[in-house]
DNA sequence: GTGAATTAGTTTCATATGATACCAAAAGCC
DNA sequence: GGCTTTTGGTATCATATGAAACTAATTCAC
């Protein structure tokens, strides 16, 4: 007996889809409003500010997004020359792409903006629980990428 | 000094939605090829069924979703019968919606199947982990509510 | 070396999403 | 009663997304 009751409100991957989209809503519109990035955009940004000189296939892997979705952040960012792209020395499929000093400059005009989203965000928090709220966040992620391998049941 | 350093795997909104996007394409996915239902379908169903008799405005707020995306979403249970409509007593624009006895049945089969989920992505976790972590979302959420509301900065 | 199979990246297409405009019913106002 | 404003819901449109097809370069097998 005792079934096992599904509240919406209380079944987690909708409290973190809820959750997610209202935060990503909230960064997506700032940096859509303020400089005309995208999420994706805005990722790639950051990311090549952390190591300059990636291929795309290497942003795929560092931002988990879709190859397509990289593919058209970078044109983007191309045509507004907020990055630059040289040719592989060994691969001639493949591209480098870098910040342009345009671009470091935008990153650094974003990055005090993105933290202090973040730290508003978090401000009611403490901080062993944001620490907790990562970590946890990060099982789940993992947990959910061996579930969509299995035949789950 | 010391600039804060913004490393985007450290950032609390991205890893707040690569985790919800896993979770979430995990779910989406096993719904759609085990029973055709979009995630906003579901979700309707999940709530008719904790509580029926709503009218769609009623369903907007309960699942934090647009109106146009509840709009649709009832009309595709419509069209399988899964949910019925009858018009509301007191307003003639507004219908009420009410799970069919095939959608009841279809609940009742998928509810496990959404629970067996749950447990599985926190099996790893300890049951006041688990407490915390919708907690803290919640925070979260409102949090970024409140921001969206304001002009931040 | 030559040809088959992979891989990096783009293009194409089909779908999902939400902002906006829209329509009809309801509520306020006088 | 009439008139404007608001609200429930739908339709339209413009954009975002990812799956699949495609191109070009690389690697592997031999």
């Amino acid at each position: 007996m005792s079934e096992p009751e599904l509240r919406l409100d209380a079944y987690l991957p909708y409290r973190l889809s809820v959750a997610s989209n209202a935060v990503s809503g909230l960064i997506a519109r700032s940096y859509q409003d303020r400089f005309g990035l995208s999420v994706p955009q805005w990722r790639l940004i950051c990311v090549l500010a952390e190591d300059d000189g990636l291929t795309q296939g290497q942003l795929v892997a560092r931002t988990v997004m879709d190859k397509v979705t990289v593919s058209r952040a970078a044109q983007g960012l191309l045509k507004r020359h907020l990055v630059a792209r040289s040719d592989h020395q060994a691969d001639g499929r493949s591209h480098v792409l870098a910040l342009t000093h345009e671009g470091q400059g935008l990153h650094a005009e974003i990055a005090p903006l993105a933290l202090a989203y973040e730290a508003a965000l978090i401000s009611g928090l403490a901080p062993d629980e944001v620490a907790l709220l990562k970590r946890l966040l990060g099982r789940l992620q993992t947990a959910a990428g061996q579930l969509a391998g299995d035949t789950p049941g």
